[in-house]
DNA sequence: ATTTGTGAACGTTTTCACAGCA
DNA sequence: TGCTGTGAAAACGTTCACAAAT
């Protein structure tokens, strides 16, 4: 009991789990494609299908909204669309405040789907004095000197942050000294927060990351998953270029290794006796 | 038993939880900067502090992956840093290719953090003829004529693909076809694609809608959670811009209704009666 | 004296399977 | 007959709490 409190006691809602409030927007997007080819009604079956989950989940999902089904037919679209927009809280409108104006904020400025569902770009900020009232996205940028003053003018309540990973803390305590309460962080940084500002984090490193591992397990797969060199599956491949990953990636060693009690350290299980380096 | 298969059954690594797998690069990253101070050891608490995380939950992950760790002293810095990275396939080089040179496509190719850990940018590739040629993140950018050759030629097997949506499912075929396993997604869609390739997906859109759904909650908190004001807390708002989603958000009505049977629908337990629009 | 590693308890999420309703 | 809504079961993930190790 050290710490004491967990990072995120209050992640309950009001009934709704996390983990459905997560797919609500991926049936939102499928029922506003539905709703655009003017397709009435949809069943579990399909919708969960174009919305890339099973069937069942997506009645237990709907049903911690309310019954908003009709046995034997289905769900109204424009219904749905609605009932899913208002849980989530797209029927009001949220100014968002971007700060950081480099490739990656420019980027998001220019997303056509920020805008598109109840988002509105209230400001783009940077702290480079060079970029301030440089256009972006048909909007000048602001220097960070206003960021208190457009929050609270604004009323702006949603920050997104795409500031190199030094600054991104920083930013950070002043979006919420100023009254910003979700953040949603691309800086690669773990931000931290007071209790009552939710934190959602984007981070294309660690996705790659994710998926290395998963592909590293697919080459060792059907070998011995040893002397694991850069094997691809499915159709021919060159490897005509990556001769420097394999001559790393072939040594079981070259594991860096300290000083002290380095002695018997042990792998999982049933494996080899564990990579011990000099 | 009317499809069978879940979508992806294989996820079960050997051994180590796909929630344990996602945090890894967090804990690396943590242990990078540990190391670049050249602080020797760390203790799981100090460490799960770094990684925002708890550290009993740390340790788990850990132990997954062997026993590292020395009782009463902690984890040797280097040694870990060295086993996540072999675990995560980062001590092999991971050539990747971008497809759909947009706003976000450059903006990732300008990613540092991109070529840091074992990642390689090996192509850009857009399907404007006008692009192709042009410089990039000091690459030029080749057509999407040549997808297929570069997937090949460079062994590639890991597909970033930042194109609009309506491109991004027959993109992905063609990287799927071409010998690609490792998908990670951008555009706003659901990517079909068959057993044995990994998909993940990087959304805005998502993320804010989850965002406005806490969001939503917080406003509506103290209240009686009717006649939802776009209340902000912390600090003070003037609010003096966004009366137009008042007029939305204070409603509870004006919701789309289509046909038939719309009679008996109830919301969640104990709420009002349920919206019933006209 | 500390701090890891891990069974056991607990909480959350997914899946199953079918009753209930149109 | 067809499809939703939901208890019950299973799987998965987190936290607790302490024995084991140094």
């Amino acid at each position: 009991m050290a710490t004491g409190r967990t990072h995120r006691p209050a992640t309950r809602s009001r009934g709704i789990p996390e983990a459905t409030v997560a797919r609500l927007p991926l049936y939102l997007r499928a029922l506003t494609a539905l709703s655009e080819r003017s397709v009435p009604t949809v069943s579990s079956e399909e919708l969960a299908t174009a919305a890339g989950v099973n069937s069942a989940k997506l009645r237990k999902d709907f049903s911690y909204l309310g019954s908003y089904g009709t046995r034997g037919v289905g769900y109204d679209v424009e219904y749905l669309v609605y009932q899913i927009s208002r849980e989530l809280g797209l029927t009001q409108d949220w100014p968002v405040v971007i700060v950081g104006i480099g490739n990656l904020g420019a980027a998001l400025a220019n997303y056509g789907g920020f805008a598109s569902r109840g988002f509105r770009v209230a400001a783009l900020i940077d702290a480079d004095p060079a970029m301030a009232g440089k256009p972006v996205a048909g909007m000048p940028v602001q220097h960070t000197d206003e960021l208190e003053k457009i929050i609270t003018d604004n009323g702006v309540s949603i920050g997104v942050i795409a500031t190199p990973a030094g600054a991104a803390q920083q930013v950070c305590e002043r979006l919420v000294a100023a009254g910003v309460t979700s953040i949603l962080n691309f800086a690669p940084t773990v931000l931290t927060v007071p209790d009552g500002v939710d934190v959602r984090k984007v981070d294309l490193s660690i996705e790659l990351q994710i998926l290395a591992f998963h592909e590293q397990r697919k080459a060792g797969e059907g070998a011995a998953a040893e002397a694991a060199s850069a094997a691809e599956r499915g159709s021919a491949v060159g490897a005509a270029e990556v001769d420097a990953a394999d001559a790393d990636a072939d040594a079981d060693v070259d594991a860096p290794e300290a000083d002290s009690a380095a002695a018997n350290r042990k792998g999982p299980d049933g494996d080899v006796p564990a990579v011990m380096p000099a």
